[in-house]
DNA sequence: TTGAAAGCGCTAACAT
DNA sequence: ATGTTAGCGCTTTCAA
């Protein structure tokens, strides 16, 4: 006869385990368990039967307990500058959808722009043991680089192509875009370039790009002579508007704007329009993220496309393979650029 | 003398363990727990060496078996039907932020049009064990409704106010919004009410209050005699514009024309333009939602608008709340909306 | 092909 | 104020 009942008692979540499952249909817990994590072992009987057992009692397997045992999460973490960003919308979607599909789940940090909070989040993240980490901007904080690089958790980098990444990286050259989009604007005439850009780092990248192209074909005397306007980020449409009053009313001539993201150039077609200012005639305008409604634009937008969501598949792609053991043969990927060209240049 | 080495040895993640925290300080685990998860009732100098021994070996808590062994996870899901919708995102935003500020994650769900998928990614939701469930859409499916009334898990609606909520909600009344900007427009002389609208289901509530209450003011022979123009959701800019061209093209007379984004709004304010058709001269505009841009239009937009920030902050509000056992007072919260009146009514 | 035992790292319950 | 013990629900390891 066993034991009698145990001295100490324990709450237990109330809902159906693993167990209860094994003994509807009469085999032990650990048939179960093969059933759910790969049937290939087992026989499509005993497969019939553990799945009609599941389905009768309504189990939902505890994915805390499969992870705290096998080591696997399932979960992955994301770490974004702000959600309000719409550059990194169709990053974030094509990564919550690739995951999705295999069963993992997304964690969304939002890192503001302060050091402190940073370290706490990303520890809080790592905390839950995902099994990965995906990373849209680059990390302000040593200690929060440290942090994770000592974590051993797969990270990814994204949208940037820095030479040091920490683990693996999904991105572009921002000094390329810069210099690509200069050459474009070059050969549509333009001499004098003007800027108005947002303050975050990879915008300062491809304006240095930018202004650098500019002064190599003799267009500008040096980097430092570009009339600039520069707005908060992330910026609406209004910082656009008032950065091209701003450049206009310094009364420095120009003849082509580049904008570090499609709202400002709106921004700036807007402002144009009601200034009578003609776009391309007087002035070429191009945007920078190809959002939803560029090719919509009066007119529409020239600008330049980023392909956020092959960015969010791979990261997930990269995450999965190094979470299932597999050794990633290319851990760094340089994903481009596109320069398209619409009726504003 | 203890016993020989197990016979069967186990693999650890190699990470620190809370034993090993113990052992340094000179304490048990028991009591770096307590540190860890309330330090009221441990004296100072013991929470001092054991907050040390945690720094020294750089201690990360594996929230995973935490988890496991309480109860709560300190995960809440959110659900959203896509990330690209705007109107979203302060909601999101503030969630988290709330969240994390008490040390909880979100992990972030996205059901697209799907059926199957819902179900499915609710049940994905669910196997981690999160601490509460917010929806920002309905659930289409009955089955994914059960599923989550029966997990027993707090859940909040939020952007609606149902009759019969799963649980608790934060929301307002699209069909009161819908009359509100009919009143407003009457109030602006607008007689001839037309409509762009997404075919989302909410949008389709505020269209029933908004053409309901033209008809009670004698603009509107019945509901059906509203002009209307039907997009996809989520809508884009060029979507408004055709859908103004489509109206205009149509022939009916209209002088006023309520758009269920303010996407759509500056669309049809764009394609207005282009046709010098005088806002609100000749056409009152009213959009939904008060996007970042909506102040900075020409005209500035008059618009409806929600409080995201205080939905998202509320719904972290109730979860937390019913996760450390407290009751909640105030299940159902309607926060209202706003109208902005600004030029383009 | 299936099962039994052990234990992942933590916290609740009891004991002092 | 602190320690001991049991166990959360699962998967790994080993044995049959």
């Amino acid at each position: 006869m066993p034991a009698a009942a145990s001295k100490r008692p324990r709450r237990g979540s109330g809902r159906v385990t693993l167990a209860e499952v094994a003994a509807v249909a009469g085999v032990s817990a650990q048939t179960v368990s093969r059933v759910l994590n790969g049937p290939q072992n087992v026989p499509a009987a005993t497969v019939d039967r553990v799945r009609a057992a599941i389905a009768q009692v309504g189990y939902v397997p505890n994915r805390m307990a499969g992870g705290l045992a096998s080591g696997r999460s399932k979960l992955v973490a994301a770490l974004v500058p702000a959600l309000a960003s719409p550059v990194f919308q169709e990053t974030i979607e094509s990564l919550i959808r690739s995951l999705a599909a295999n069963g993992y789940q997304l964690m969304l940090g939002e890192s503001g722009y302060d050091d402190v909070d940073e370290v706490q989040l990303l520890e809080n993240l790592i905390s839950r043991g995902p099994d990965g980490i995906v990373l849209t901007r680059v990390l302000q904080s040593g200690l929060a680089r440290e942090r994770l690089a000592s974590s051993g958790i797969p990270v990814v980098e994204t949208w940037d192509l820095t030479p040091d990444p920490v683990d693996m990286l999904v991105g572009f050259s921002h000094e390329q875009v810069g210099a690509g989009v200069a050459d474009l604007m070059i050969a549509h005439g333009i001499r004098q370039p003007a800027l108005v850009t947002g303050n975050d780092p990879r915008a300062r990248r491809r304006r240095q790009g930018y202004a650098r192209r500019f002064v190599e074909r003799g267009c500008l005397a040096s980097v430092s002579d570009l009339p600039v306007a520069e707005v908060e980020a992330p910026a609406p449409l209004g910082s656009g508007r008032r950065a091209l009053a701003r450049l206009i009313d310094s009364g420095r001539a120009f003849d082509g704007v580049f904008c570090s993201t499609d709202m400002l150039a709106l921004g700036v077609l807007m402002e144009a329009g009601a200034r009578k200012l003609e776009v391309p005639g007087r002035l070429g305008v191009v945007g920078f993220g190809d959002l939803v409604f560029a090719a919509d634009t009066t007119p529409a937008l020239t600008t330049v496309r980023i392909d956020g969501r092959r960015m969010g598949q791979l990261a997930a792609q990269l995450i999965m393979q190094r979470a299932q053991g597999q050794a990633v043969a290319e851990p760094v990927h340089d994903i481009g650029f596109e320069l398209v060209l619409r009726d504003s240049l």
